[in-house]
DNA sequence: TTGTAGGCGTTATCAC
DNA sequence: GTGATAACGCCTACAA
């Protein structure tokens, strides 16, 4: 491995003017410019950026947090964000939490022992006084998620608005009977604020909702078989359903199909999301801006990081868009 | 930030002792290992892994490349990389080459100057001799795809036989009119398995194929809606059609079901992958053990990062399964 | 069992 | 314009 030592021997030069070359300095001669950067070629040399880090104090990689990157919301939310990072230079690391609190803690280590220089979180598990001492090793982003006292940026959407879109529609369509299915994260903001925007949709309309219509805890394909068949046990069922996720409106699509059913006029569904699979379903679904709120997040990160300045307390809302399909 | 020299003053100690202690080596008395592990506490000291990189020559981080991260085989893929990375100590960096020789060149340069330790490539654009060079830096680990020049372990599937396993269940079904659906990568040995393990099992039922039969460039779901469209088309039709992966596989069922074709009775489909799409759209599909490549390629790549030895090539090849569904 | 000192490869601060 | 020199924070011979 050649070093800028290396270089600097084989060019006649010093360290320092190497080091200038490199780093594209003024005050060096096309002259030597020249000599060094084929000084370098010659030894095939590449800073080494172990070096670089200790000396510059920074590490130009930025640390997501998602719970899976299987689930395909969280990795669109990646996918846009590996391609805007890039582009400005800067690495990924991807932490997985696994929706659990102890791995989400044990990952904000790669701040403090500085090997990422900033923490973008795409999901939250433990409550914001485990991220806030954190702070002071670096600049965190939040997104998708928020949290009131969290005092960094955070790129959202008003979860309210979006399911009080998805659920006008399904009243506008017609339906009184209107069930809800979603995961319940207690601790969950998003979860609260898409039950209140539910039951104001609800409210507006002067409709009743039923406390057996409620199905909570699902997030998958499988919660969605699991949902369907606690629906169409029930006496009095709904004639629609307003869930949390696409994978849940798909699952309990598949079950009702299986079952006999049909949709949307035994049963009508609205995802959430807008994932390839909700087109595939023809499911009528909430979409979130992915692409958006990825790059505001990055944007974000990258500006903290480079004007050194800690970051404050600020909200970036984003719209939700309705896209109709048969479903409903 | 306490550096180890604070930890040393604090606890009236050499930097030397401090060190032993971060790093467990023997010989350090339980008194002064007290004392340090206090001063550590109270100045909640970290070790700055910068410094650690450049003095040890090691990042503990590993690149793998992905062409993109939304494709759910390769999100697969990489939570389970992830998972088995953490529980060894090591951080992934995500690398998307985007299907582009130029990107996946770009991400060389992370091994060329040290910010990785190894990497791992999940999919190959470039020629082998592209990555040869790079073998000085470190360790390079392929899986999923193969390349016979390839001087480095590779963990993969025997393609011919998986679609020789597919090809054969649609044989046995009484089909004897199938297309096939595929991408074409004509450079990459998979698609070029997959074929000859197709034509293999056409050869042995003594089966004759049409050229108009074959549909290729066919990778998404959107792909899949336009192999239909052309094979609905011809005058004569094939009955089943063998795919390269479930997206596609979904696309075609969709696009049939929305021309009100019934399946499997005017056309059957195989997917392959067993992704939950496949579940959901009742798909037989060809499954890759996905788990167990992943942590394959992984266990090879620390072992070869922790021995610091040159890998020599290997194979590694991994058993299909046929998964049933109503598609056939 | 503990401490001293040098160096990993860069870059920033001074002098010249 | 260019070049010494001193850090950045850690680990590890070697010495004591």
């Amino acid at each position: 491995m050649a070093t800028i030592q290396d270089v600097a021997k084989k060019a006649g030069l010093s360290r320092t003017t190497v080091s200038r070359v490199i780093n594209e300095h003024p005050y060096v001669t096309e002259e030597k410019k020249r000599l060094v950067t084929q000084a370098m070629q010659e030894l095939n040399y590449v800073p080494n950026s172990s070096a670089r880090r200790l000396r510059r104090q920074q590490t130009e990689t930025i640390a997501v947090y998602v719970p899976r990157i299987t689930n395909p919301f969280f990795s669109h939310l990646v996918e846009v964000m590996e391609k805007e990072a890039a582009k400005k230079g800067y690495q990924l690391i991807l932490c997985q939490t696994r929706y659990k609190k102890e791995q989400e803690r044990n990952f904000l280590e790669l701040l403090k022992t500085k090997q990422v220089d900033g923490l973008i979180l795409t999901s939250i598990e433990n409550d914001w006084s485990e991220f806030e001492p954190y702070l002071s090793f670096g600049p965190i982003v939040v997104c998708n998620e928020y949290s009131d006292s969290a005092q960094v940026p955070s790129v959202y959407l008003n979860q309210i608005e979006g399911s009080y879109l998805g659920t006008k529609h399904l009243i506008d369509q017609g339906y009184t009977k209107i069930g809800y299915c979603t995961g319940n994260h207690k601790s969950s903001r998003v979860s609260k604020d898409r039950k209140i925007g539910f039951l104001q949709a609800l409210d507006e309309a002067g409709i009743m909702m039923k406390e057996e219509w409620f199905f909570y805890n699902a997030y998958s394909v499988q919660d969605g078989f699991a949902a369907f068949k606690k629906l169409s046990e029930l006496d009095d069922k709904p004639q629609a359903v307003f869930t949390g996720s696409d994978e849940v409106a798909a699952g309990i699509a598949k079950a009702a199909f299986d079952a006999g059913w049909k949709v949307p006029e035994d049963i009508a569904i609205i995802g959430f999301d807008n994932q390839p699979l909700a087109a595939l379903m023809d499911l009528t679904t909430v979409e979130q801006p992915i692409d958006t709120i990825a790059k505001q997040a990055m944007n974000l990160m990258v500006e903290a990081i480079q004007a050194k300045k800690p970051l404050s307390r600020k909200e970036v809302i984003l719209p939700f868009q309705l896209i109709k399909r048969s479903s409903t």
